[in-house]
DNA sequence: CTAAACAGTGGAGTACGGTCCAAGGTCAAG
DNA sequence: CTTGACCTTGGACCGTACTCCACTGTTTAG
């Protein structure tokens, strides 16, 4: 498969498989005439750095991941335990997100004054008269 | 408050401070010197700052956040509509990251030969001899 | 009064993740 | 044999989010 089928099968653009190629994302053969020639399971391995990335993944975490997958004698394990530790990630995201939706769903309703912690030139004055119940409150 | 305290106090250079006072995130108001002078809230609002950012929220998203809070009338309602719309955000976030786990999880201990999408220069032959089970199937 | 600590400005540089462009090579159809 | 689609490379450029630097002004402690 050469660059642009790739590219339409992934909606990437060429220039970005390009880029990928450059710092190791994915590798291209090349044929005769110096064109990239992709295997079929390209468009896979890019859907997946995709959804990867979208998730907070940086591209290199994620070639990293692909560099370790290679070189090692079964692949197997090695992927289980790649795989764990993923897992583990997408859970410490997962609490994080959590906690915040818990600081955030305490807010709703309450009226709190996270204005007066937006500086806007005003003067920093409590113009509504009502009074500033603490301000946001430990967020770390 | 001058800079460097308020610097100290959310573990920011004064540095990263002037850059978001310069893109919108936070306004100082000037002493007589020309100092930067801010009000105690501007800590919890910084903190605030890098709870969102670390979950994803560009710093223009935050700053629109802020943006939108300032100019209305009662900002009681208006704060509990961004947050709720906030938590949405979450929600959409953290079921992604589900999709994702669950992905995982389901490859650990499965052989699953993500290898075979990895091109690694050897010919992209199958050199473990297994078979090659679909790699990866549909990420999206 | 001087030195250090703190503040200000503007501008350059960095890392990441692309995106665009010019100049040219390759290939199939007409 | 030309046209057009497709491919190559190198390098410039963009937006985001800082980070560092030089040079200058202000405040504070000895």
């Amino acid at each position: 498969m050469r660059i642009g089928e790739l590219a339409a099968q992934t909606g990437m653009t060429r220039d970005t498989i390009r880029f990928y190629e450059k710092v190791g994302l994915i590798a291209g053969r090349r044929l005769a005439n110096g064109y990239r020639d992709f295997p079929p399971e390209a468009v896979a391995w890019l859907q997946y750095v995709r959804a990867a990335q979208t998730l907070g993944f940086s591209l290199a975490e994620i070639a990293r991941t692909g560099e370790e997958l290679r070189g090692v004698p079964d692949a197997s394990e090695a992927l289980s335990a790649l795989f764990e530790e993923k897992i583990k990630l997408v859970d410490a995201r997962m609490s994080e997100l959590a906690a915040l939706r818990t600081e955030l769903a305490e807010r709703v309703g309450t009226g709190c004054p996270l204005r007066a912690v937006v500086p806007d030139g005003n003067g920093g004055g409590n113009p509504t008269g009502r009074p500033s119940p603490k301000a946001l409150g430990p967020v770390n």
